[in-house]
RNA sequence: GGCACCAUAGCCAAGUGGUAAGGCGCGGGCCUGCAAAGCCUUUAUCCCCAGUCCGAAUCUGGGUGGUGCCUCCA
């Protein structure tokens, strides 16, 4: 498999470390919140990596981390832990709120057919493996004590801004963040910080109560369930010039060695053509969208139409789009499904080559499917749903729903009156007074109901 | 100010040197009393300018426009 690693910016020949299993680490979500679709879809993006080394017969091991830690609203050291901010709104404890959130994401991720990864870790539970890797990078030098916490000294490993490929120098220096003057270099970041007596969470270190910074929380874990070098690593694009950029900074100031061979980011859910946030009030969440009537089939759709590495704009007329291409798409493979006919070896080849070399590359997901849709216009055969049903190993798109094509089935009660209008309408049909049925139909539709004459009788929607 | 990405039909979106996948929509047709749904079918020369090449949406240079990041963030 080729894939585009963001470390040299190219497309490379994927080569795992060992023949055992694909090593692989993905940051996963801060449970303070609502998982938002804009974050699913970068979940979505390492569930079709995984699946598509799966397809290449790889195996895996990976890891998540969940982080029910509370960081602090800004790395200025100052500001509130959003874990403790949501347990005072809600009058619950931080672990409640960590709890609470960690299920329902896992509940959405589920909904989106999304494989967990092998290894699920809670920062909660590794406090200690953390302060061991901060008392390491302490002893070997790379972090120093402030008055409020252990810091890492960037200085000290010349190598800090290869990700991002960022020049320190040429960064505004403290342009929107208060400077901490105790830091020896403005992107030094801290690696444990001392707890106030009022902060909930805290543990104890050898610098007293307190608390692991964010960064550390993925080396640790990180290194303690794949080794200090691993084969992959995923994540947002937002990730990259901060959050990966410390980790390897982390990871390598102790080894000396590259510690990721491939790095792996998806790119930005746009709502509108601009950013998703919450004081513009375009966040959506999976079950938002569920209330709505979207299926979560048909958002992860809307997610692999586009390449992993393309902002998506996220706009319910896409949805739309989406939902009835994807509806459409499982009416047409019901048909291969039903269908006793062989089809021909050479075509069943042909897309399935096709299929592999769009996966093959780099995760061409929309060419896949495009493939797919194509595949489906062939004459019925069982062979291309059984086709299609390897393809969705990939996809993940529940493609073995397929059925026969069905109205959306009316979830509440008709009001009598509607009920009426649609015998009254029948009645008209049947003394062929169109007048009087058109009549009726107008009124059914005033009253916010769409009516269709299907050769299995009269169907009802709602408008 | 710095870094990065992007610009293909009405909309979404593949394609990165050899003559524009796929989806939605629109138009046309079949079906229907008429509609709707369904089915069939049609629909672009790739932001602008200059250059390289037998040949460019695809490469180079210069514009213009959009987005993200540089603060927690998927």
């Amino acid at each position: 498999m080729k894939v585009y690693n963001t470390l040299t910016r190219k497309k490379e020949k994927f080569v795992p470390l060992s023949n055992e299993a694909v090593t692989m680490y993905s940051c996963g979500p801060t449970v303070y919140n609502f998982a938002h679709i804009g974050n699913m879809r970068t979940y979505i993006f390492m569930d079709l990596l995984r699946r598509a080394l799966k397809y290449e017969n790889f195996r895996l091991k990976g890891v998540m981390n969940i982080t029910d830690v509370g960081h602090l609203q800004s790395d200025a050291d100052e500001g509130e832990d959003k874990m403790e901010r949501a347990a005072k709104a809600q009058n619950k404890s931080p672990y409640e709120i960590a709890e609470f959130y960690t299920n329902v994401f896992f509940e959405d991720l589920d909904k989106l057919n999304i494989e967990k990864p092998e290894i699920i870790a809670k920062a909660t539970e590794h406090i200690d493996d953390m302060i061991n890797y901060v008392v390491e990078l302490h002893k070997a030098g790379y972090a120093y004590e402030t008055s409020d916490g252990i810091y890492f000294d960037i200085s000290k490993f010349p190598k800090y801004g290869q990700l991002s490929r960022i020049k320190l120098d040429e960064q505004m220096a403290g342009a929107r963040v208060e400077e901490n003057t105790e830091k020896r270099n403005h992107q030094d970041f801290a690696l444990w910080k001392k707890a106030e007596p009022t902060h909930i969470m805290q543990w104890q270190s050898p610098w007293g109560m307190g608390y692991p910074g964010w960064h550390i929380e993925c080396s640790a874990m990180s290194t303690k369930y794949l080794g200090k070098i691993f084969d992959m690593h995923t994540g947002g694009v937002d990730h990259i010039p901060i959050h990966h950029e410390n980790e390897i900074a982390q990871n390598e100031a102790l080894t000396g060695k590259k510690s990721v061979n491939y790095w792996m980011h998806g790119e930005f859910m746009l709502v509108d053509g601009g950013k998703m946030s919450k004081s513009l009030g375009n966040v959506y969440t999976v079950s938002q969208l569920m209330n709505m009537g979207y299926d979560p089939m048909v958002f992860r759709y809307f997610c692999l139409n586009a390449h992993y590495r393309k902002k998506l704009n996220f706009t319910f007329e896409g949805m739309d789009a989406c939902k009835k291409a994807y509806n459409r798409l499982l009416a047409a493979l019901y048909l291969h499904k039903v269908s006793a006919e062989s089809a021909l070896p050479e075509k069943l080849e042909k897309y399935e080559k096709e299929f592999y070399e769009a996966i093959d590359d780099d995760l061409n997901v929309p060419l896949a499917l495009g493939i797919l849709f194509t595949m489906t216009k062939e004459n019925p055969s069982k062979d291309y749903f059984e086709l299609a049903l390897k393809f969705d190993n990939v996809f993940g798109l529940r493609l073995d729903n397929a059925g026969p094509y069905q109205e959306e089935e009316l979830k509440e009660e008709i009001p009598t009156e509607v009920s009426e209008l649609v015998n009254a309408r029948a009645t008209a049909k049947t003394n062929k007074d169109w007048a009087k049925a058109d009549e009726y139909r107008a009124r059914i539709t005033e009253l916010g109901y769409a009516i269709k004459d299907t050769k299995d009788g009269t169907v009802l929607t709602k408008i």
